[in-house]
DNA sequence: CGACGCTTTGAGGAGATTCAAGACACGTGG
DNA sequence: CCACGTGTCTTGAATCTCCTCAAAGCGTCG
């Protein structure tokens, strides 16, 4: 597997510290060999860069390998609503599956390197890879599951939501193998608001409350989980 | 295909009128006759019972024939979130599809009868039917988009919902071939604004203002929809 | 180190909720 | 067929949460 051409070790499926996260996912070994043959690696975005554009044509999967990724819709007089933020490790790219067109638009909110397995890359793995359609009808049908969660977050109150925010950043880096108290939100107070569905400075107010309380530390983007199990309670209550 | 226990004459996939909008849609006429012998028909449940429970092990998709259905979950304390509402002609049962075991509960709002595509066969016509798994994946990758809209939706205010509301079952009502101006509403003010994300007295109050304006004439469930593009440019401003 | 964008903080206001009470519809039994 | 009771729907008033607008403070990056 070396290569003359590259400067460094080549990352493969097989070395790639996400292996276990990734596409491969629930592939046994000679099914991630078929898959790293399949996928281009190693591309990268600026901050600010797009992806992928909403309403450009659906060309396959793509899974981060670092950096983060805010995931925009619009509404009818063109303000952005951020539907999601993907953050390092985990997979973009679905919201054109369905129409084989993108519904969403794909910025990156740091530079970011990412794996690409094109559409019809896509296309020969569910015909030779049974296992593969499996993961990606899971993967998709439990878009499901995440609207009804969603849907009983939007119920909440403004305090519920951002502490439901902070633990599920925390959560998804845990994941990945990150710190989980302490870690950079790579998005801004703006973001977080839309996202949550709350006013920007709702989010400062609350973030606030949350440092008085000595749960967090927060200093701009650096945040610190003092007392999780407090924050958690604050969601579940 | 005549069955002498069969008290009138049999429904298949072939001669439902729901054929080109339930599971067979996008299926040639080979691969229909192929389904017709795997579903189970003519399944009945009364008001207020259950299609299936959150928690239940997944058992496969659902056709409803005829009648409307609530789709629930619970938040922490136990209450109802109305996650969406199903109508006659459309499919559930998604919700169990990613983990195997119901992430909802369906209740009848009306009587209802429904067929039913056991998950054993579901596995089988993934083999032997290449659409069908074309048509599945689609449809819950649909979820995606599904959730972006939702999204939208949880921003505006609560005239916007109710109008957004009244216009979405419409729509489905005239693709499945029902009136889309005159229907009878079959979930209380209640389940209305549960899905909505708010209070039943708002529910009732914009109801009232909407009739007020001439826009729709409402009495107990029965809704009229007298200016639907007044109606539509309440949602859409 | 200066400028720009992001974040914080305050004051006032709008929209929706909650609570409460009365009106209405529907199904049941007399 | 009507009376009754229960659950649903309507309507009002007070309250609250969160938003909007505005201005100042802070950080970051050229």
């Amino acid at each position: 597997m070396s290569n003359a051409l590259a400067t460094k070790t080549a990352i493969t499926c097989d070395n790639c510290n996400l292996d276990k996260l990734c596409i491969p996912k629930g592939l046994n070994r000679s099914e991630v060999g078929e898959l790293k043959l399949l996928v281009s690696r190693n591309n990268i975005r600026q901050k600010g860069e797009a992806i992928y554009h909403a309403g450009s044509s659906f060309r396959g999967i793509i899974a981060l390998r670092s950096g983060s990724v805010k995931l925009l819709s619009f509404d009818r007089h063109g303000n952005e609503i951020v539907v999601d933020f993907i953050l390092p490790g985990e997979l973009l790219g679905f919201d054109g599956m369905s129409l084989q067109v993108h519904n969403c638009t794909a910025i990156a909110l740091e530079t970011v390197n990412f794996c690409h397995l094109p559409t019809h890359q896509i296309e020969a793995l569910t015909l030779n890879t049974p296992g593969f359609y499996q993961i990606l009808l899971q993967r998709s049908c439990n878009q499901f599951d995440v609207q009804v969660q969603k849907m009983m977050l939007s119920r909440r109150s403004a305090e519920e939501r951002v502490a439901s925010f902070i633990l599920h950043i925390s959560d998804r880096l845990k994941i990945r193998g990150y710190s989980e108290l302490e870690f950079r939100l790579t998005m801004s107070r703006e973001e977080i608001g839309n996202h949550l569905g709350i006013a920007h400075e709702t989010v400062s107010r609350i973030v606030h409350h949350f440092q008085s309380l000595e749960i967090i530390e927060i200093k701009a983007r650096q945040l610190k989980i003092i007392n999780k199990k407090k924050l958690f309670s604050f969601y579940k209550e």
